[in-house]
DNA sequence: TGTACATCAGTGAACGCGCGTTCACTGATGTAC
DNA sequence: TGTACATCAGTGAACGCGCGTTCACTGATGTAC
């Protein structure tokens, strides 16, 4: 049945928002439409209503996750929060970067450009936050510690011991902090 | 026809790298076992007189390129090559943690089994050749260190604009020497 | 404001394809004498 | 050493299943009067 516009919308939003916590959770290829479809209150026909193609709702889901990331105004508490154990569990809800971003580089070029204006933007917005004497400084340091953030979740998540992956965790942290 | 002993252990070994070059460069699930056994100079039927399962084949390809992994001796040259552009390009042969832990994570327990074996030994190895005034210290050192190397490898691969990427790549390894 | 009708978002059955896996068969290997 | 035969690694056709995708249909929405 035909349905209000803004319900539409709001489909559309509840798509995204169930592809990009499916995505995370278990990989672009491991989720099929149909289960997107359901985990979103629908039924999998109405899909290419909304998408033209299972690539596409990739590169969209992508680039909503990756939206829905707040810039960091604290850089020590973001430190803090993103390599603690809680975040190290919440695949689904945790930062696409660490979840998604070894995927994505085998995924069309429209999640992969997604993926490139995110670290663009992600950068300079730590950059402007990050300690240094001078512009390259700042960058650097941002890389640098984003770099470190993002392979110890990974790395923390791809070990089954859990003493290990919080043994990975808590030392890259200090490891960062140490740094002048 | 009936294949000689050592035909079969090599065949084996053919099968192995062949899976583990094909997963690196695009993941265990979008490579098939129709593909690996024709890479590997075989059809398809052969393949479960080697392999359980292509589970059982993924965890034993990934077991087999962390294997191959040797220990680097000098790490300021080890670090050069790991952030390397030519090491970033090369999906297939690089290193199976960038290009694997990610999607590890999701696999069966072998897999898992895998990767978590190679992760304590490699920290082990590389905090040996650390520097640090104690044991604490070198493997603090040796985790934040390949934390960073990994997440830096896996950022720059996700960008598809190569400037971003070798930046990446560059100032990772510059923030990582600059350390005391 | 109320009514008649065109629109179109969503439904669910169906399609074709490719995947992991199985199996009857083949013929070279390796063993028994 | 040479011969006869049992073994079994590899072949390729076939299976069943689940996936992405399509489409005829439904019925509530929104518009024209």
């Amino acid at each position: 049945m035909k349905v209000s516009r803004e319900q539409v919308g709001e489909n559309r939003r509840r798509i995204l928002e169930a592809a990009a916590r499916l995505f995370r959770e278990r990989g672009f290829e491991a989720v099929t439409v149909a289960e997107v479809m359901k985990a979103a209150g629908l039924t999998h026909g109405a899909f290419y209503g909304h998408f033209q193609s299972k690539d596409d709702l990739i590169a969209q889901a992508l680039a909503h996750a990756l939206a829905a990331t707040q810039a960091p105004d604290d850089p020590a508490a973001f430190l803090a929060a993103y390599l603690s154990p809680e975040h190290c569990a919440d695949l689904a809800g945790g930062c696409p970067t660490a979840g998604l971003a070894a995927e994505t580089l085998r995924q069309a070029p429209q999640a992969r450009a997604a993926m490139t204006a995110f670290l663009r933007q992600a950068l300079r917005a730590m950059s402007a936050s990050a300690p240094g004497a001078n512009e390259a400084e700042r960058r650097r340091h941002a890389i640098g510690r984003w770099s470190a953030m993002v392979g110890a979740l990974i790395l923390a998540r791809s070990s089954d011991d859990p003493d290990l992956s919080a043994e990975v965790l808590a030392q890259t942290r200090a490891w960062i902090e140490a740094r002048p």
